[in-house]
DNA sequence: AGCTATTTATAATC
DNA sequence: TGATTATAAATAGCT
């Protein structure tokens, strides 16, 4: 219906073939509009182009959903069913990991260990062995860190004590002396478990057990100020 | 395109909607596969007549699941019923589950501690500990039930030396030990690492030094026959 | 169901 | 793209 016959095959020409694809399309959804009223008939049209674009057409009177509802009933084929096995697979298929892991976890946190043999009690020994001093080697860069950080704090220490010492007859300094000293102690305390290393890193650096004993004094900027809240 | 036209409404007269229903249904899947093939297009139509028969078409290259898939992404409307989004939903949070085990097991086991802070740190060496001890507690339990089946096996030991001691002058009897022993040396290799268990078992015991180098001997059925499949 | 007069869709062209 | 138009195709009303 057209200047010309044309045969029913794929149209070669790309731009001839999207306009055909539109006028057709229209002419369709068209088609599928006057059914669905002059016959009350319930039409449902999907159609993509190669291109990918889409474009549906539902009646009125019903829902996409409702008619693939109905045509599931009719047809006898499952629309929903494959989804949901397959879904239902991936479900079991994760599950089945997550009890494998939770076992294993447990395992390793001493759980549910009564009844295993002494071949895994062997391979989870060794797995808590190997995790222990990765940990501990976690560790000790933490204390090595904290150990690099105090001895900077004691050098900076005592040429701060140096250069007061030069000013030590103004009053307006001692006081200040006074207030960084009780700032020290308060931070000494919040160090836990730490403060001994530090003490160790003093002696170490071979620094006088005056000048040990004075750990974090008159520090105003944290030197490494990441480093506070990582602990 | 009649011999009249006619006004797009419901046809009232039912014998002619009817008829109109069956040709005009007819055209369009006509059309729906002349579009396929001419414009490369993949296109679905479900259409019921308001006797409740159905009718599709669906394109040769595709499914009509396929189709509902393609839609479902493109329009965004979620045509699958509620029951697909809650097993969704389950998917997500027992993968969700499964990461946060995932990433517990590997700090347990040392692995992706490099960004932790030190409390975390913290928190599975605890893990670890208390893993740890639980675990040697239990292997703790097979040395003691190892210790108890060896003394028992020490005693056994004792009392079938004496029974041999008062029948020694039997050759038939003599034979017997030479074989026994010979077993015993294969049983004492297989025993492998908890075999200096056995000889601190027996000293602890008490026994002599000759009946300590006599583990296992003489035995014909083990007094616990599941304790070697534990092994 | 067929036929056919007529309307409608659309291929070619601008 | 969009409009036009000659022509093919669809189909309403009839048998």
């Amino acid at each position: 219906m057209g200047r010309g016959k044309i045969e029913i095959k794929r149209i070669e020409n790309s731009s001839n073939r999207q306009v055909t694809y539109s006028k057709r399309r229209n002419g369709i959804m068209k088609k599928a509009k006057e059914i669905s009223v002059l016959c009350d008939a319930r039409v449902s049209v999907i159609i993509f182009a190669s291109s990918g674009k889409m474009q549906e057409y539902c009646s009125q009177s019903t829902t996409l959903v409702d008619m693939l509802d109905q045509y599931q009933k009719l047809s006898g084929k499952r629309i929903w069913d494959p989804k949901h096995e397959q879904l239902d697979n991936e479900i079991n298929s994760v599950k089945k990991q997550n009890d494998n892991m939770q076992i294993e976890l447990r395992h390793l946190k001493g759980e549910d260990i009564t009844t295993l043999n002494y071949k895994d009690l062997m391979v989870i020994e060794e797995a808590l062995e190997n995790g222990m001093s990765a940990l501990k080697a976690k560790q000790m860069e933490f204390v090595q860190m904290m150990r690099k950080h105090n001895e900077m704090m004691e050098e900076e220490n005592q040429t701060l004590h140096f250069k007061l010492r030069q000013l030590h007859l103004d009053p307006m300094d001692d006081h200040n002396v006074m207030e960084t000293q009780h700032n020290h102690h308060q931070q000494h305390q919040a160090a836990g478990m730490y403060s001994n290393h530090h003490h160790e890193a003093a002696a170490a650096a071979g620094v006088s057990s005056y000048e040990a004993q004075m750990p974090f004094a008159f520090r105003v900027q944290p030197m490494q100020p990441n480093l506070q809240e990582r602990f």
